[in-house]
DNA sequence: CGTCTATTTGAATGTACTCAAAAGCGGTGG
DNA sequence: CCACCGCTTTTGAGTACATTCAAATAGACG
C-alpha cells in the first residue's frame, strides 16, 4: 500500500508516471508486531522507512540506560542518516510500540534513482531537511525548557503521545526518570 | 576568496567550469567585526553562509537569556533552516566572537542554481544531510551525558573551543549557569 | 590607571536523583 | 471469571549537584 508514501513524496514535488513507477518498484512493506525491532544498534542503516500505521520508538542505549529520542506515528519518514551515510553501524533502535506497518527502500536503490531519475534528488534534499527541522525543534526544546514544561508542552502538541506511550518512554524522552514524571505529573494535578 | 568554500563543495561533487563559474557567480564576501551579528532573531534567513576565517557563536535569547546552540569555526556552513525553508523570521542569532569573513549566497539565487544547474541539487541535499549530522551529535551529548563530561568530552574534542571562548559561552552551549561550570572546573583541577 | 566585564568563591535553596518499597494495572493461564 | 505474575507507576526518605543571590577577585581594554 504505497498510497501513503506516494502521497507525502507528492507533497514535495510533482512525479510523472514512470518517476512514479520506478519509486513504487523499490519499496518494501514490512508488518512489525509490539515490541519488534525495525532497526537495532550495531546493524548498518541502509534503508529509509516511512510509518504507514502504528507507532515507533527511537532509543540509545547507554551502559545499559535507554534513552528515548523520538516517538514516530503514522506518515512519519526515518533513517539514521549518520550511519545511511558513513556505512558505520547504527547505535540507534527503533522500536515498535505496538503492531505498526512500514514501508522501506535500499539505499542502493535510491542512489540508483538518483541517478536514472533526477527528481528524487530534490526529495533526498527535503527530506533530509524536514529531519533536520524536526531534529532542531526537539533541540530547542531539551535546552530552553524546564521538565515540567518540557511535559506540559508535550501535553499540549502532542496528546496522542501522552495518551498512547508508557510514562516511562515519555519520561525517558523528556530527559528525566519516571519517578520524577509522575511527581510533575502530581504537581500539576494538584494546581487544578 | 571563495576558494575555501569551493573546496568544501567539491569534496561533495565534481563541478565542471560553467557550474563553477555560475556557483562564484552568486557569492557575497562579507567582513564582520567582533560582536557583529550576520544573522538576528526576527529576520528572515534567505542565504547560506559559509566560514572562510574566525568564529561565530550562535544563539537563542529566550526571556532575556541566551542560549548557546553551537560555535562555528573557519570552514563550516551556516543556515537556519527553519527559517530559510519555511519564510518565517528566525529565533537565530549568529554573532561574531572575533573579526571575521564569512561568503553568502541567497536563496533565490541557490534556487535559480537547482534549474540551471542540477548538480546543486545534491549540494543542497548533502549540506541538509550534514547540518543534520552535526545537530545530531550534538543532540547526542547533551541528552546522554552529565555536564561534567559533557565538558570534558569538549575539551577533548575540541580544545580550540575551550581555549578561545568566553567561559560563559561555553557554560551556555553546556547547558549549565558560568558558576556551575567554574566549579566544574575547579573539580576537575583537584582531581589532578 | 580606572572601568567594565568575566570569573571565582561562599552560603543557602531547590529540584531531580538514588534506593527502596508499596500500590496499581494488564495479561496469562488455570 | 478469577488469581497470579510481571511490569508500570506512585510514594517516601535521604542525597547530590546545579541554581540563586551576593560579594570578592581577576582580567581585558581603553
Amino acid at each position: 500500500m504505497p498510497q501513503q508514501i506516494l502521497q507525502s513524496i507528492k507533497s514535495i514535488v510533482s512525479l510523472n508516471e514512470s518517476e512514479e513507477e520506478a519509486f513504487t518498484k523499490i519499496l518494501d512493506i514490512k508488518q512489525l508486531k509490539k515490541k519488534e525491532f525495525l532497526l537495532q544498534q550495531g546493524q548498518v542503516c541502509n534503508k529509509i522507512s516511512f510509518i504507514n500505521s502504528g507507532c515507533m520508538r527511537l532509543f540509545y542505549e547507554i551502559e545499559g540506560v535507554e534513552n528515548t529520542v523520538q516517538f514516530f506515528f503514522a506518515d512519519r519518514w526515518h533513517t539514521d542518516y549518520d550511519s545511511f551515510l558513513t556505512g558505520q553501524p547504527t547505535i540507534e533502535n527503533l522500536q515498535a510500540l505496538e503492531n505498526s506497518e512500514v514501508v522501506q527502500f535500499k539505499k542502493s536503490d535510491l542512489y540508483q534513482l538518483y541517478t536514472t531519475h533526477p527528481v528524487f534528488e530534490r526529495v533526498g534534499r527535503i527530506l533530509a531537511e524536514n529531519a533536520f527541522l524536526s531534529l532542531s525543534k526537539l533541540n530547542k526544546m531539551l535546552t530552553n525548557e524546564e521538565p515540567q514544561q518540557r511535559y506540559l508542552s508535550l501535553l499540549s502538541q502532542r496528546p496522542e503521545v501522552v495518551k498512547n506511550i508508557p510514562q516511562h518512554y515519555i519520561a525517558s524522552y523528556l530527559g528525566i526518570k519516571p519517578e520524577s514524571l509522575s511527581r510533575i505529573r502530581k504537581r500539576i494535578q494538584n494546581q487544578k
